[in-house]
Order: structure tokens, then sequence, then C-alpha cells
DNA sequence: TATGGTGTAATATGTCACTAGTACACTATG
DNA sequence: CATAGTGTACTAGTGACATATTACACCATA
């Protein structure tokens, strides 16, 4: 079941946003395990050290416990993940801004393109 | 006067989003000439060979025409830098709304948001 | 026509991010 | 202790990117 990647973003890059969307969603429980990464690496064409990284990644913003000989837990602060939720929102928006800036568009102008579509 | 460069990014990408800033924001006159590629190189800090990709890509676009022996001229139809203003508006809110649909954030809340910061 | 400014092309070099292959180290469990 | 499953480390290949250098082709102009 290889997975679809976009060729502009690092594949790792966009399982870690999978992933991050996945707990903000609530598709995955607190303290679940995910797939080894043998497991996961099969699952989605890649390989295992690219999925390592992307479990390093996922440590390193304490969003989960790796322990060695036993698999990569979600963390089970879930302070953690609506903390997550707030911290990829404002990112998202701030680095809107920062585009609509650099373009010279106004904010009322985009959040109105906004509104039309999708 | 060497500029600086996000390092997440490439520098020619980062040299035409900048001047597609430009011309969207009307800081370049139609048909204006734009520097030599030694020029800009040597004031950008860049060798000349990136800035040859920049006009390459802006040719591409057909935000300029180059011609040999003379330079690289901003075109002169309005309605393509218009229409660029459009393009760059549609993409930059399509973007944007794949990613709040990825994290599972609601429009309305988005939007909410970004009124409430910068 | 000579000169200097333009863009263009080709080649070599170095760096870095990404990914893969392989082997190693740890843990649980029979 | 043996085995199978886990994460981890090392090494190498690939491709994109940027640089440096050199040479070429075109145009304006003195």
């Amino acid at each position: 079941m290889t997975m679809d990647f976009s060729r502009d973003k690092p594949i790792y890059s966009q399982l870690v946003d999978r992933i991050c969307g996945d707990l903000i969603k609530g598709n995955v429980q607190l303290g679940d395990k995910l797939p080894s990464v043998r497991e996961y690496a099969i699952e989605s064409g890649v390989n295992v050290n690219t999925v390592q990284r992307v479990y390093k990644e996922l440590e390193a913003m304490d969003l989960t416990e790796t322990r060695r000989g036993q698999g990569t837990f979600i963390t089970s602060d879930e302070k953690r993940i609506i903390a997550l939720r707030e911290e990829m929102m404002y990112q998202l928006a701030d680095n809107f801004l920062t585009s609509i800036e650099a373009l010279g568009f106004s904010k009322e102008e985009m959040v109105h393109v906004l509104q039309n579509r999708g």
C-alpha cells in the first residue's frame, strides 16, 4: 500500500505532517503504539531510515515516546496534543500572513478570496 | 549589498519570489530594464548562473522579455501583471485551504485566527 | 570596425538533503 | 539462552543547488 507523496517536499516531512494531522484530528488515541519502523516502512513504501527520521522528529516534538526494543508510542499527555493544535494553527496563520504581506495583498482581500473558494 | 536568504528554499526561487512581489506591488514599471545578470549577481552576492536561472524562470512565466545583447526587460503587457496577481492570490489561498483541511481545521476558525493576528 | 556591454552555454567542483542498504544493539518472551 | 521484534548507527548513492571559470553570440555605439 505504497502511499503517494508530493515531490516538492521531503517524504519524511510529509509523513510527519500526516501523523500530526491524525493526532490533531483524534484519529489516533493517546498512548497508542505506532507501527514499527519496518512495518510502517513497508506500508508506505519507504525506507526504514526515513521512518526512523519521522519518529525522531515526532519525539523531538514531544509527541511520541520511543522505547528501544518495544516501539514508539503516542504521548499520553493530552495537553501536548491540544498545544500542538494551537501551535500549528498559529504557525499556519502567520506563514499565510507573511506571504500576504510580501505580495502586497490586504488581509481583508484575502479573507474574501478564501470565503469564495473551496 | 549582499542580500540575506532563507536556507529552507533555493536562492533562485527566493529571488523569483522577490521580483514577482515587486511586479505585483508596482515597485517596478512596465517595460523597465532589469539589472544585467552580472550586475544583479554582484548586488545580491550570488553567482551569475543563479541570476541567469532567475531570469530564465521569469521569462518562462512571460513576465520578462530578454533580448540578447541588450538586457532583460519587464513585460509591457499590464494584463500579464494583473493576471499574475490573481494567480498568486489564488494559489496562496488554495495552499492555505489544503493545509487547513489536512489538519482538520475549519475555515471559519482560521479566518477568526487571522483576524486576531498581525 | 573595434570595443564594451549584454545574455547564453558548457563544464567542473563542492556541498548538502534525502533516501537506501546493511549491520548492530536492545528488549521481551518462549 | 535463543529468537524475533524493536529502535539505531554507519555508509554510500543520488540529485538538486550553487559556485567558479571560460568561452561564445548578439547588440549598441563611439
